[in-house]
RNA sequence: GGCUGGGUAGCUCAGUUGGCUAGAGCGGGGAUCUCAUAAGUCCCAGGUCCGGGGUUCGAUUCCCCGCCCAGCCA
């Protein structure tokens, strides 16, 4: 019987679109899961929509459309998104479906039954406009509501409170006892802390005539049952609960949740579940939020990421790759168009595609896509020998999360392999017919794609399908039986492709740069002319009107020309320019240009640059800094 | 303000119980092969290891103070 693995991602409010951060949870729960179907587990990957609620009513009033229509609506969203994604998950649940509600009325009863809930009210500052009640910090002098600037009323309503304040120490028992309960650590510590406070009873409903788009409490047809209680239910309903079938997943083995809802999970959830007579889960992992170029990510600010234009821009697993390669799971990343551009072209389509693409190739051009296994194996042991130890640390990586690493790890196999082929030389080998050693290599080099494949497989799934028809391979196999070497021959490769794609800046664009420094916005339209210059200090800077009178190619340089510039002076300067990519020689003899006339000489190419020609550079138009009128030669810039 | 974790090469980061020339990847520079998506492979980094003080024969690594950054809490 294999071992269950029942993993879940939070539940999405439908009020909006779906946006980077639902796509990075989800792709995490997408590369747990089908690690664990490797390592041959029998998982259920659980993810759905959350649905209920004030802001979902007043949305679909404001579009003039039912709650469920809005719902409907942006539930397929997210599924459209999934499926782009190439998400595996096994079920979508939504808290509007029957199910969902009748098993929250049943837990809910079972708490009430328990003696967890009691009535109550709720006071506070109530904004109309807003229909929300707003903390003493978010008001403004007087009571007023910071959004509508009116004047907010000190209501009092019925409410229903769970007695969470009677979990204090039984969920500190509980971490004690599950030191592996909340990952990473340090955010299990914050929990703790938190709790060891002291926990208040928290309100768990609200009034029916307030709120109607929701549960209808089981104890109370006035009120509604307000978000968690309803929402995390959902990790019960959707394998079934209450009826007997969800004890063959329940409890849940992993939740994974952004930092931002951590306590919701590792507080209140476990204290709901212990009220009703059910097991906490096993764990919840914690991961954090992406920076755009340093910037947090705002509607404001304008860089929001939108996964179906970055899908579409550079693909489904270039997108699933960068999420993951770089920064830790669990840390905060920052995703930047230099590290995309770097990480997609420089390993997936370098050292990866590539290497698919040069062993496929050999494989056709020298023994006609037939691959056997020889005794003559050069470099057998040294394979053997990192096979084992990259397949062991990968697993042992991807156990505590650090898919970065497991990465790393995969990256340098792929290395390997590219080494073993200039080290071997198969093009010497079948010059000088050594067909025995070359059979050799070419088996063990496709050997090694069978392992590399299931090593990229969990995290880029939808071109590791393509690369198993490429080497030629019928499926995936268990880890766990994973053993260099052990390609069944007589094999044929596939028809060989390109598994990855050549990306550009232009491909990039919907990264946006937000101008000023990062953090800045934090400060809020503080006193500018912290960043302003001293006119002394731009003085400094001496640039000069020069004409360009020669263009000389550097060989072996792909950027650069060697310019002769005159300005104005005894002799024309030598100027050293990485402009090749955006100008031919002729488009620049005779341009005038601007430049930096005393800055320190530095030779590059072997070429002594005496001075640096300004350009403007936005990613996708590159432009030399000319003069409008026709100016003497060596005429100061100021 | 309290607690926690950080501040190491241009960038992103590793650095075991304190000690031989402080490491990797990327970028940058150089060399080279030709099977390959002009890809691959090889070579090159002399960095006040945030600042100051202390412990020690000796500290990036331990202790104290300060500065800065991030997270959680108030």
């Amino acid at each position: 019987m294999a071992e269950k693995f029942f993993l879940t991602t939070p539940i999405y409010y439908v009020n909006g679109q779906p946006h980077l951060g639902h796509a990075y949870t989800t792709v995490a729960a997408d590369i747990i899961a089908r690690l664990n179907r490797l390592m041959g587990k029998k998982v259920f990957f659980l993810t759905g929509t959350d649905e209920h609620g004030l802001k979902i009513q007043q949305t679909a009033e404001k579009l003039g459309i039912s709650p469920k229509e809005l719902a409907d609506k942006n539930a397929n969203r997210f599924k459209e998104l999934w499926k782009i994604l190439n998400i595996s998950y096994d079920r979508f649940i939504r808290t509007t479906e029957t199910a969902h509600v009748e098993a929250v009325k049943y837990i809910l009863q079972k708490c009430y039954e328990k003696g967890d809930i009691y009535k109550g009210h709720y006071e506070g500052w109530y904004c109309v406009g807003c229909e929300e009640f707003k903390t003493e910090k978010e008001l403004l002098e007087g009571n007023v509501c910071p959004i509508h600037k009116k004047p907010c009323e000190y209501i009092k309503e019925e409410t229903y409170y769970f007695r969470l304040s009677r979990y204090t120490d039984k969920l500190l028992e509980f971490y004690e006892k599950n030191p592996q309960f909340v990952k990473p650590e340090y955010r299990f510590n914050e929990v703790k802390e938190f709790v060891k406070q002291g926990l208040k009873d928290i309100s768990i409903t609200r009034p029916r005539n307030r709120v109607k788009w929701g549960i209808v409490a089981p104890f109370d047809e006035n009120q509604t049952v307000y978000v968690w209680f309803d929402a995390l239910t959902n990790y019960l309903s959707g394998v079934g609960y209450p009826s007997p079938e969800y004890r063959e997943w329940w409890p849940a083995d992993l939740h994974l949740v952004g930092k931002d809802i951590l306590r919701f999970h590792a507080v209140y959830w476990p204290a709901f579940l212990m009220s009703a007579g059910e097991e906490p889960p096993q764990q919840i992992f914690a991961h954090g939020w992406w920076l755009v170029e340093g910037h947090k990510i705002s509607k404001s600010l304008g860089n929001v990421i939108d996964p179906f234009v970055a899908v579409k821009k550079i693909g489904v697993d270039p997108f699933r790759y960068i999420l993951f390669r770089e920064t830790p799971f669990g840390e905060d990343g920052n995703l930047t168009r230099e590290r995309v551009l770097n990480r997609v072209n420089g390993e997936l389509v370098n050292e990866i595609g590539n290497l698919y693409s040069r062993v496929v190739s050999m494989a056709y051009r020298y023994t006609e896509g037939r691959v056997e296994k020889t005794d003559a194996l050069p470099f057998a042991g040294e394979y053997t020998q990192l096979t084992g130890e990259v397949l062991g640390n990968y697993l042992k990586l991807v156990e505590e999360f650090k898919f970065h690493k497991a990465l790393e790890e995969t990256l340098r196999f792929a290395e390997f392999l590219n080494r073993y082929i200039d080290l071997t030389k198969p093009w010497e080998l079948n010059k000088e017919g050594k067909k025995e050693i070359l059979k050799g290599v070419l088996y063990l080099l496709t050997d090694g794609l069978r392992i590399l494949t299931h090593l990229l497989f969990p995290f880029i799934p939808t071109s590791m399908e393509r690369a198993l028809k490429v080497v030629g391979l019928e499926g995936l196999q268990n880890f766990t039986g994973l053993k260099p070497l052990s390609l069944k021959t007589p094999h044929r490769v596939g028809k060989k492709e390109n598994l990855f794609r050549r990306i550009t800046e232009k491909d990039l664009t919907f990264i946006v740069k937000v101008e000023g420094k990062p953090g800045e916005e934090k400060m809020e339209q503080k006193p500018e002319g912290t960043e302003f210059i001293e006119f002394a200090e731009f003085q400094k800077v001496v640039l000069k009107v020069g004409e360009i009178l020669q263009v000389e190619e550097i060989p072996k340089s792909k950027k650069l020309y060697k310019l002769t510039v005159d300005l104005g002076e005894e002799k024309p300067r030598t100027i050293v320019a990485g402009i090749k990519p955006y100008y031919t020689p002729e488009e620049l003899r005779g341009k005038k240009v601007i430049v930096v006339a005393n800055l320190k000489p530095k030779k590059l190419m072997g070429i002594e640059s005496q001075g640096m020609v300004l350009a403007a550079n936005d990613g996708e138009n590159f432009s030399l800094l000319t003069v409008e009128k026709s100016v003497k030669n060596g005429t100061r810039v100021s």
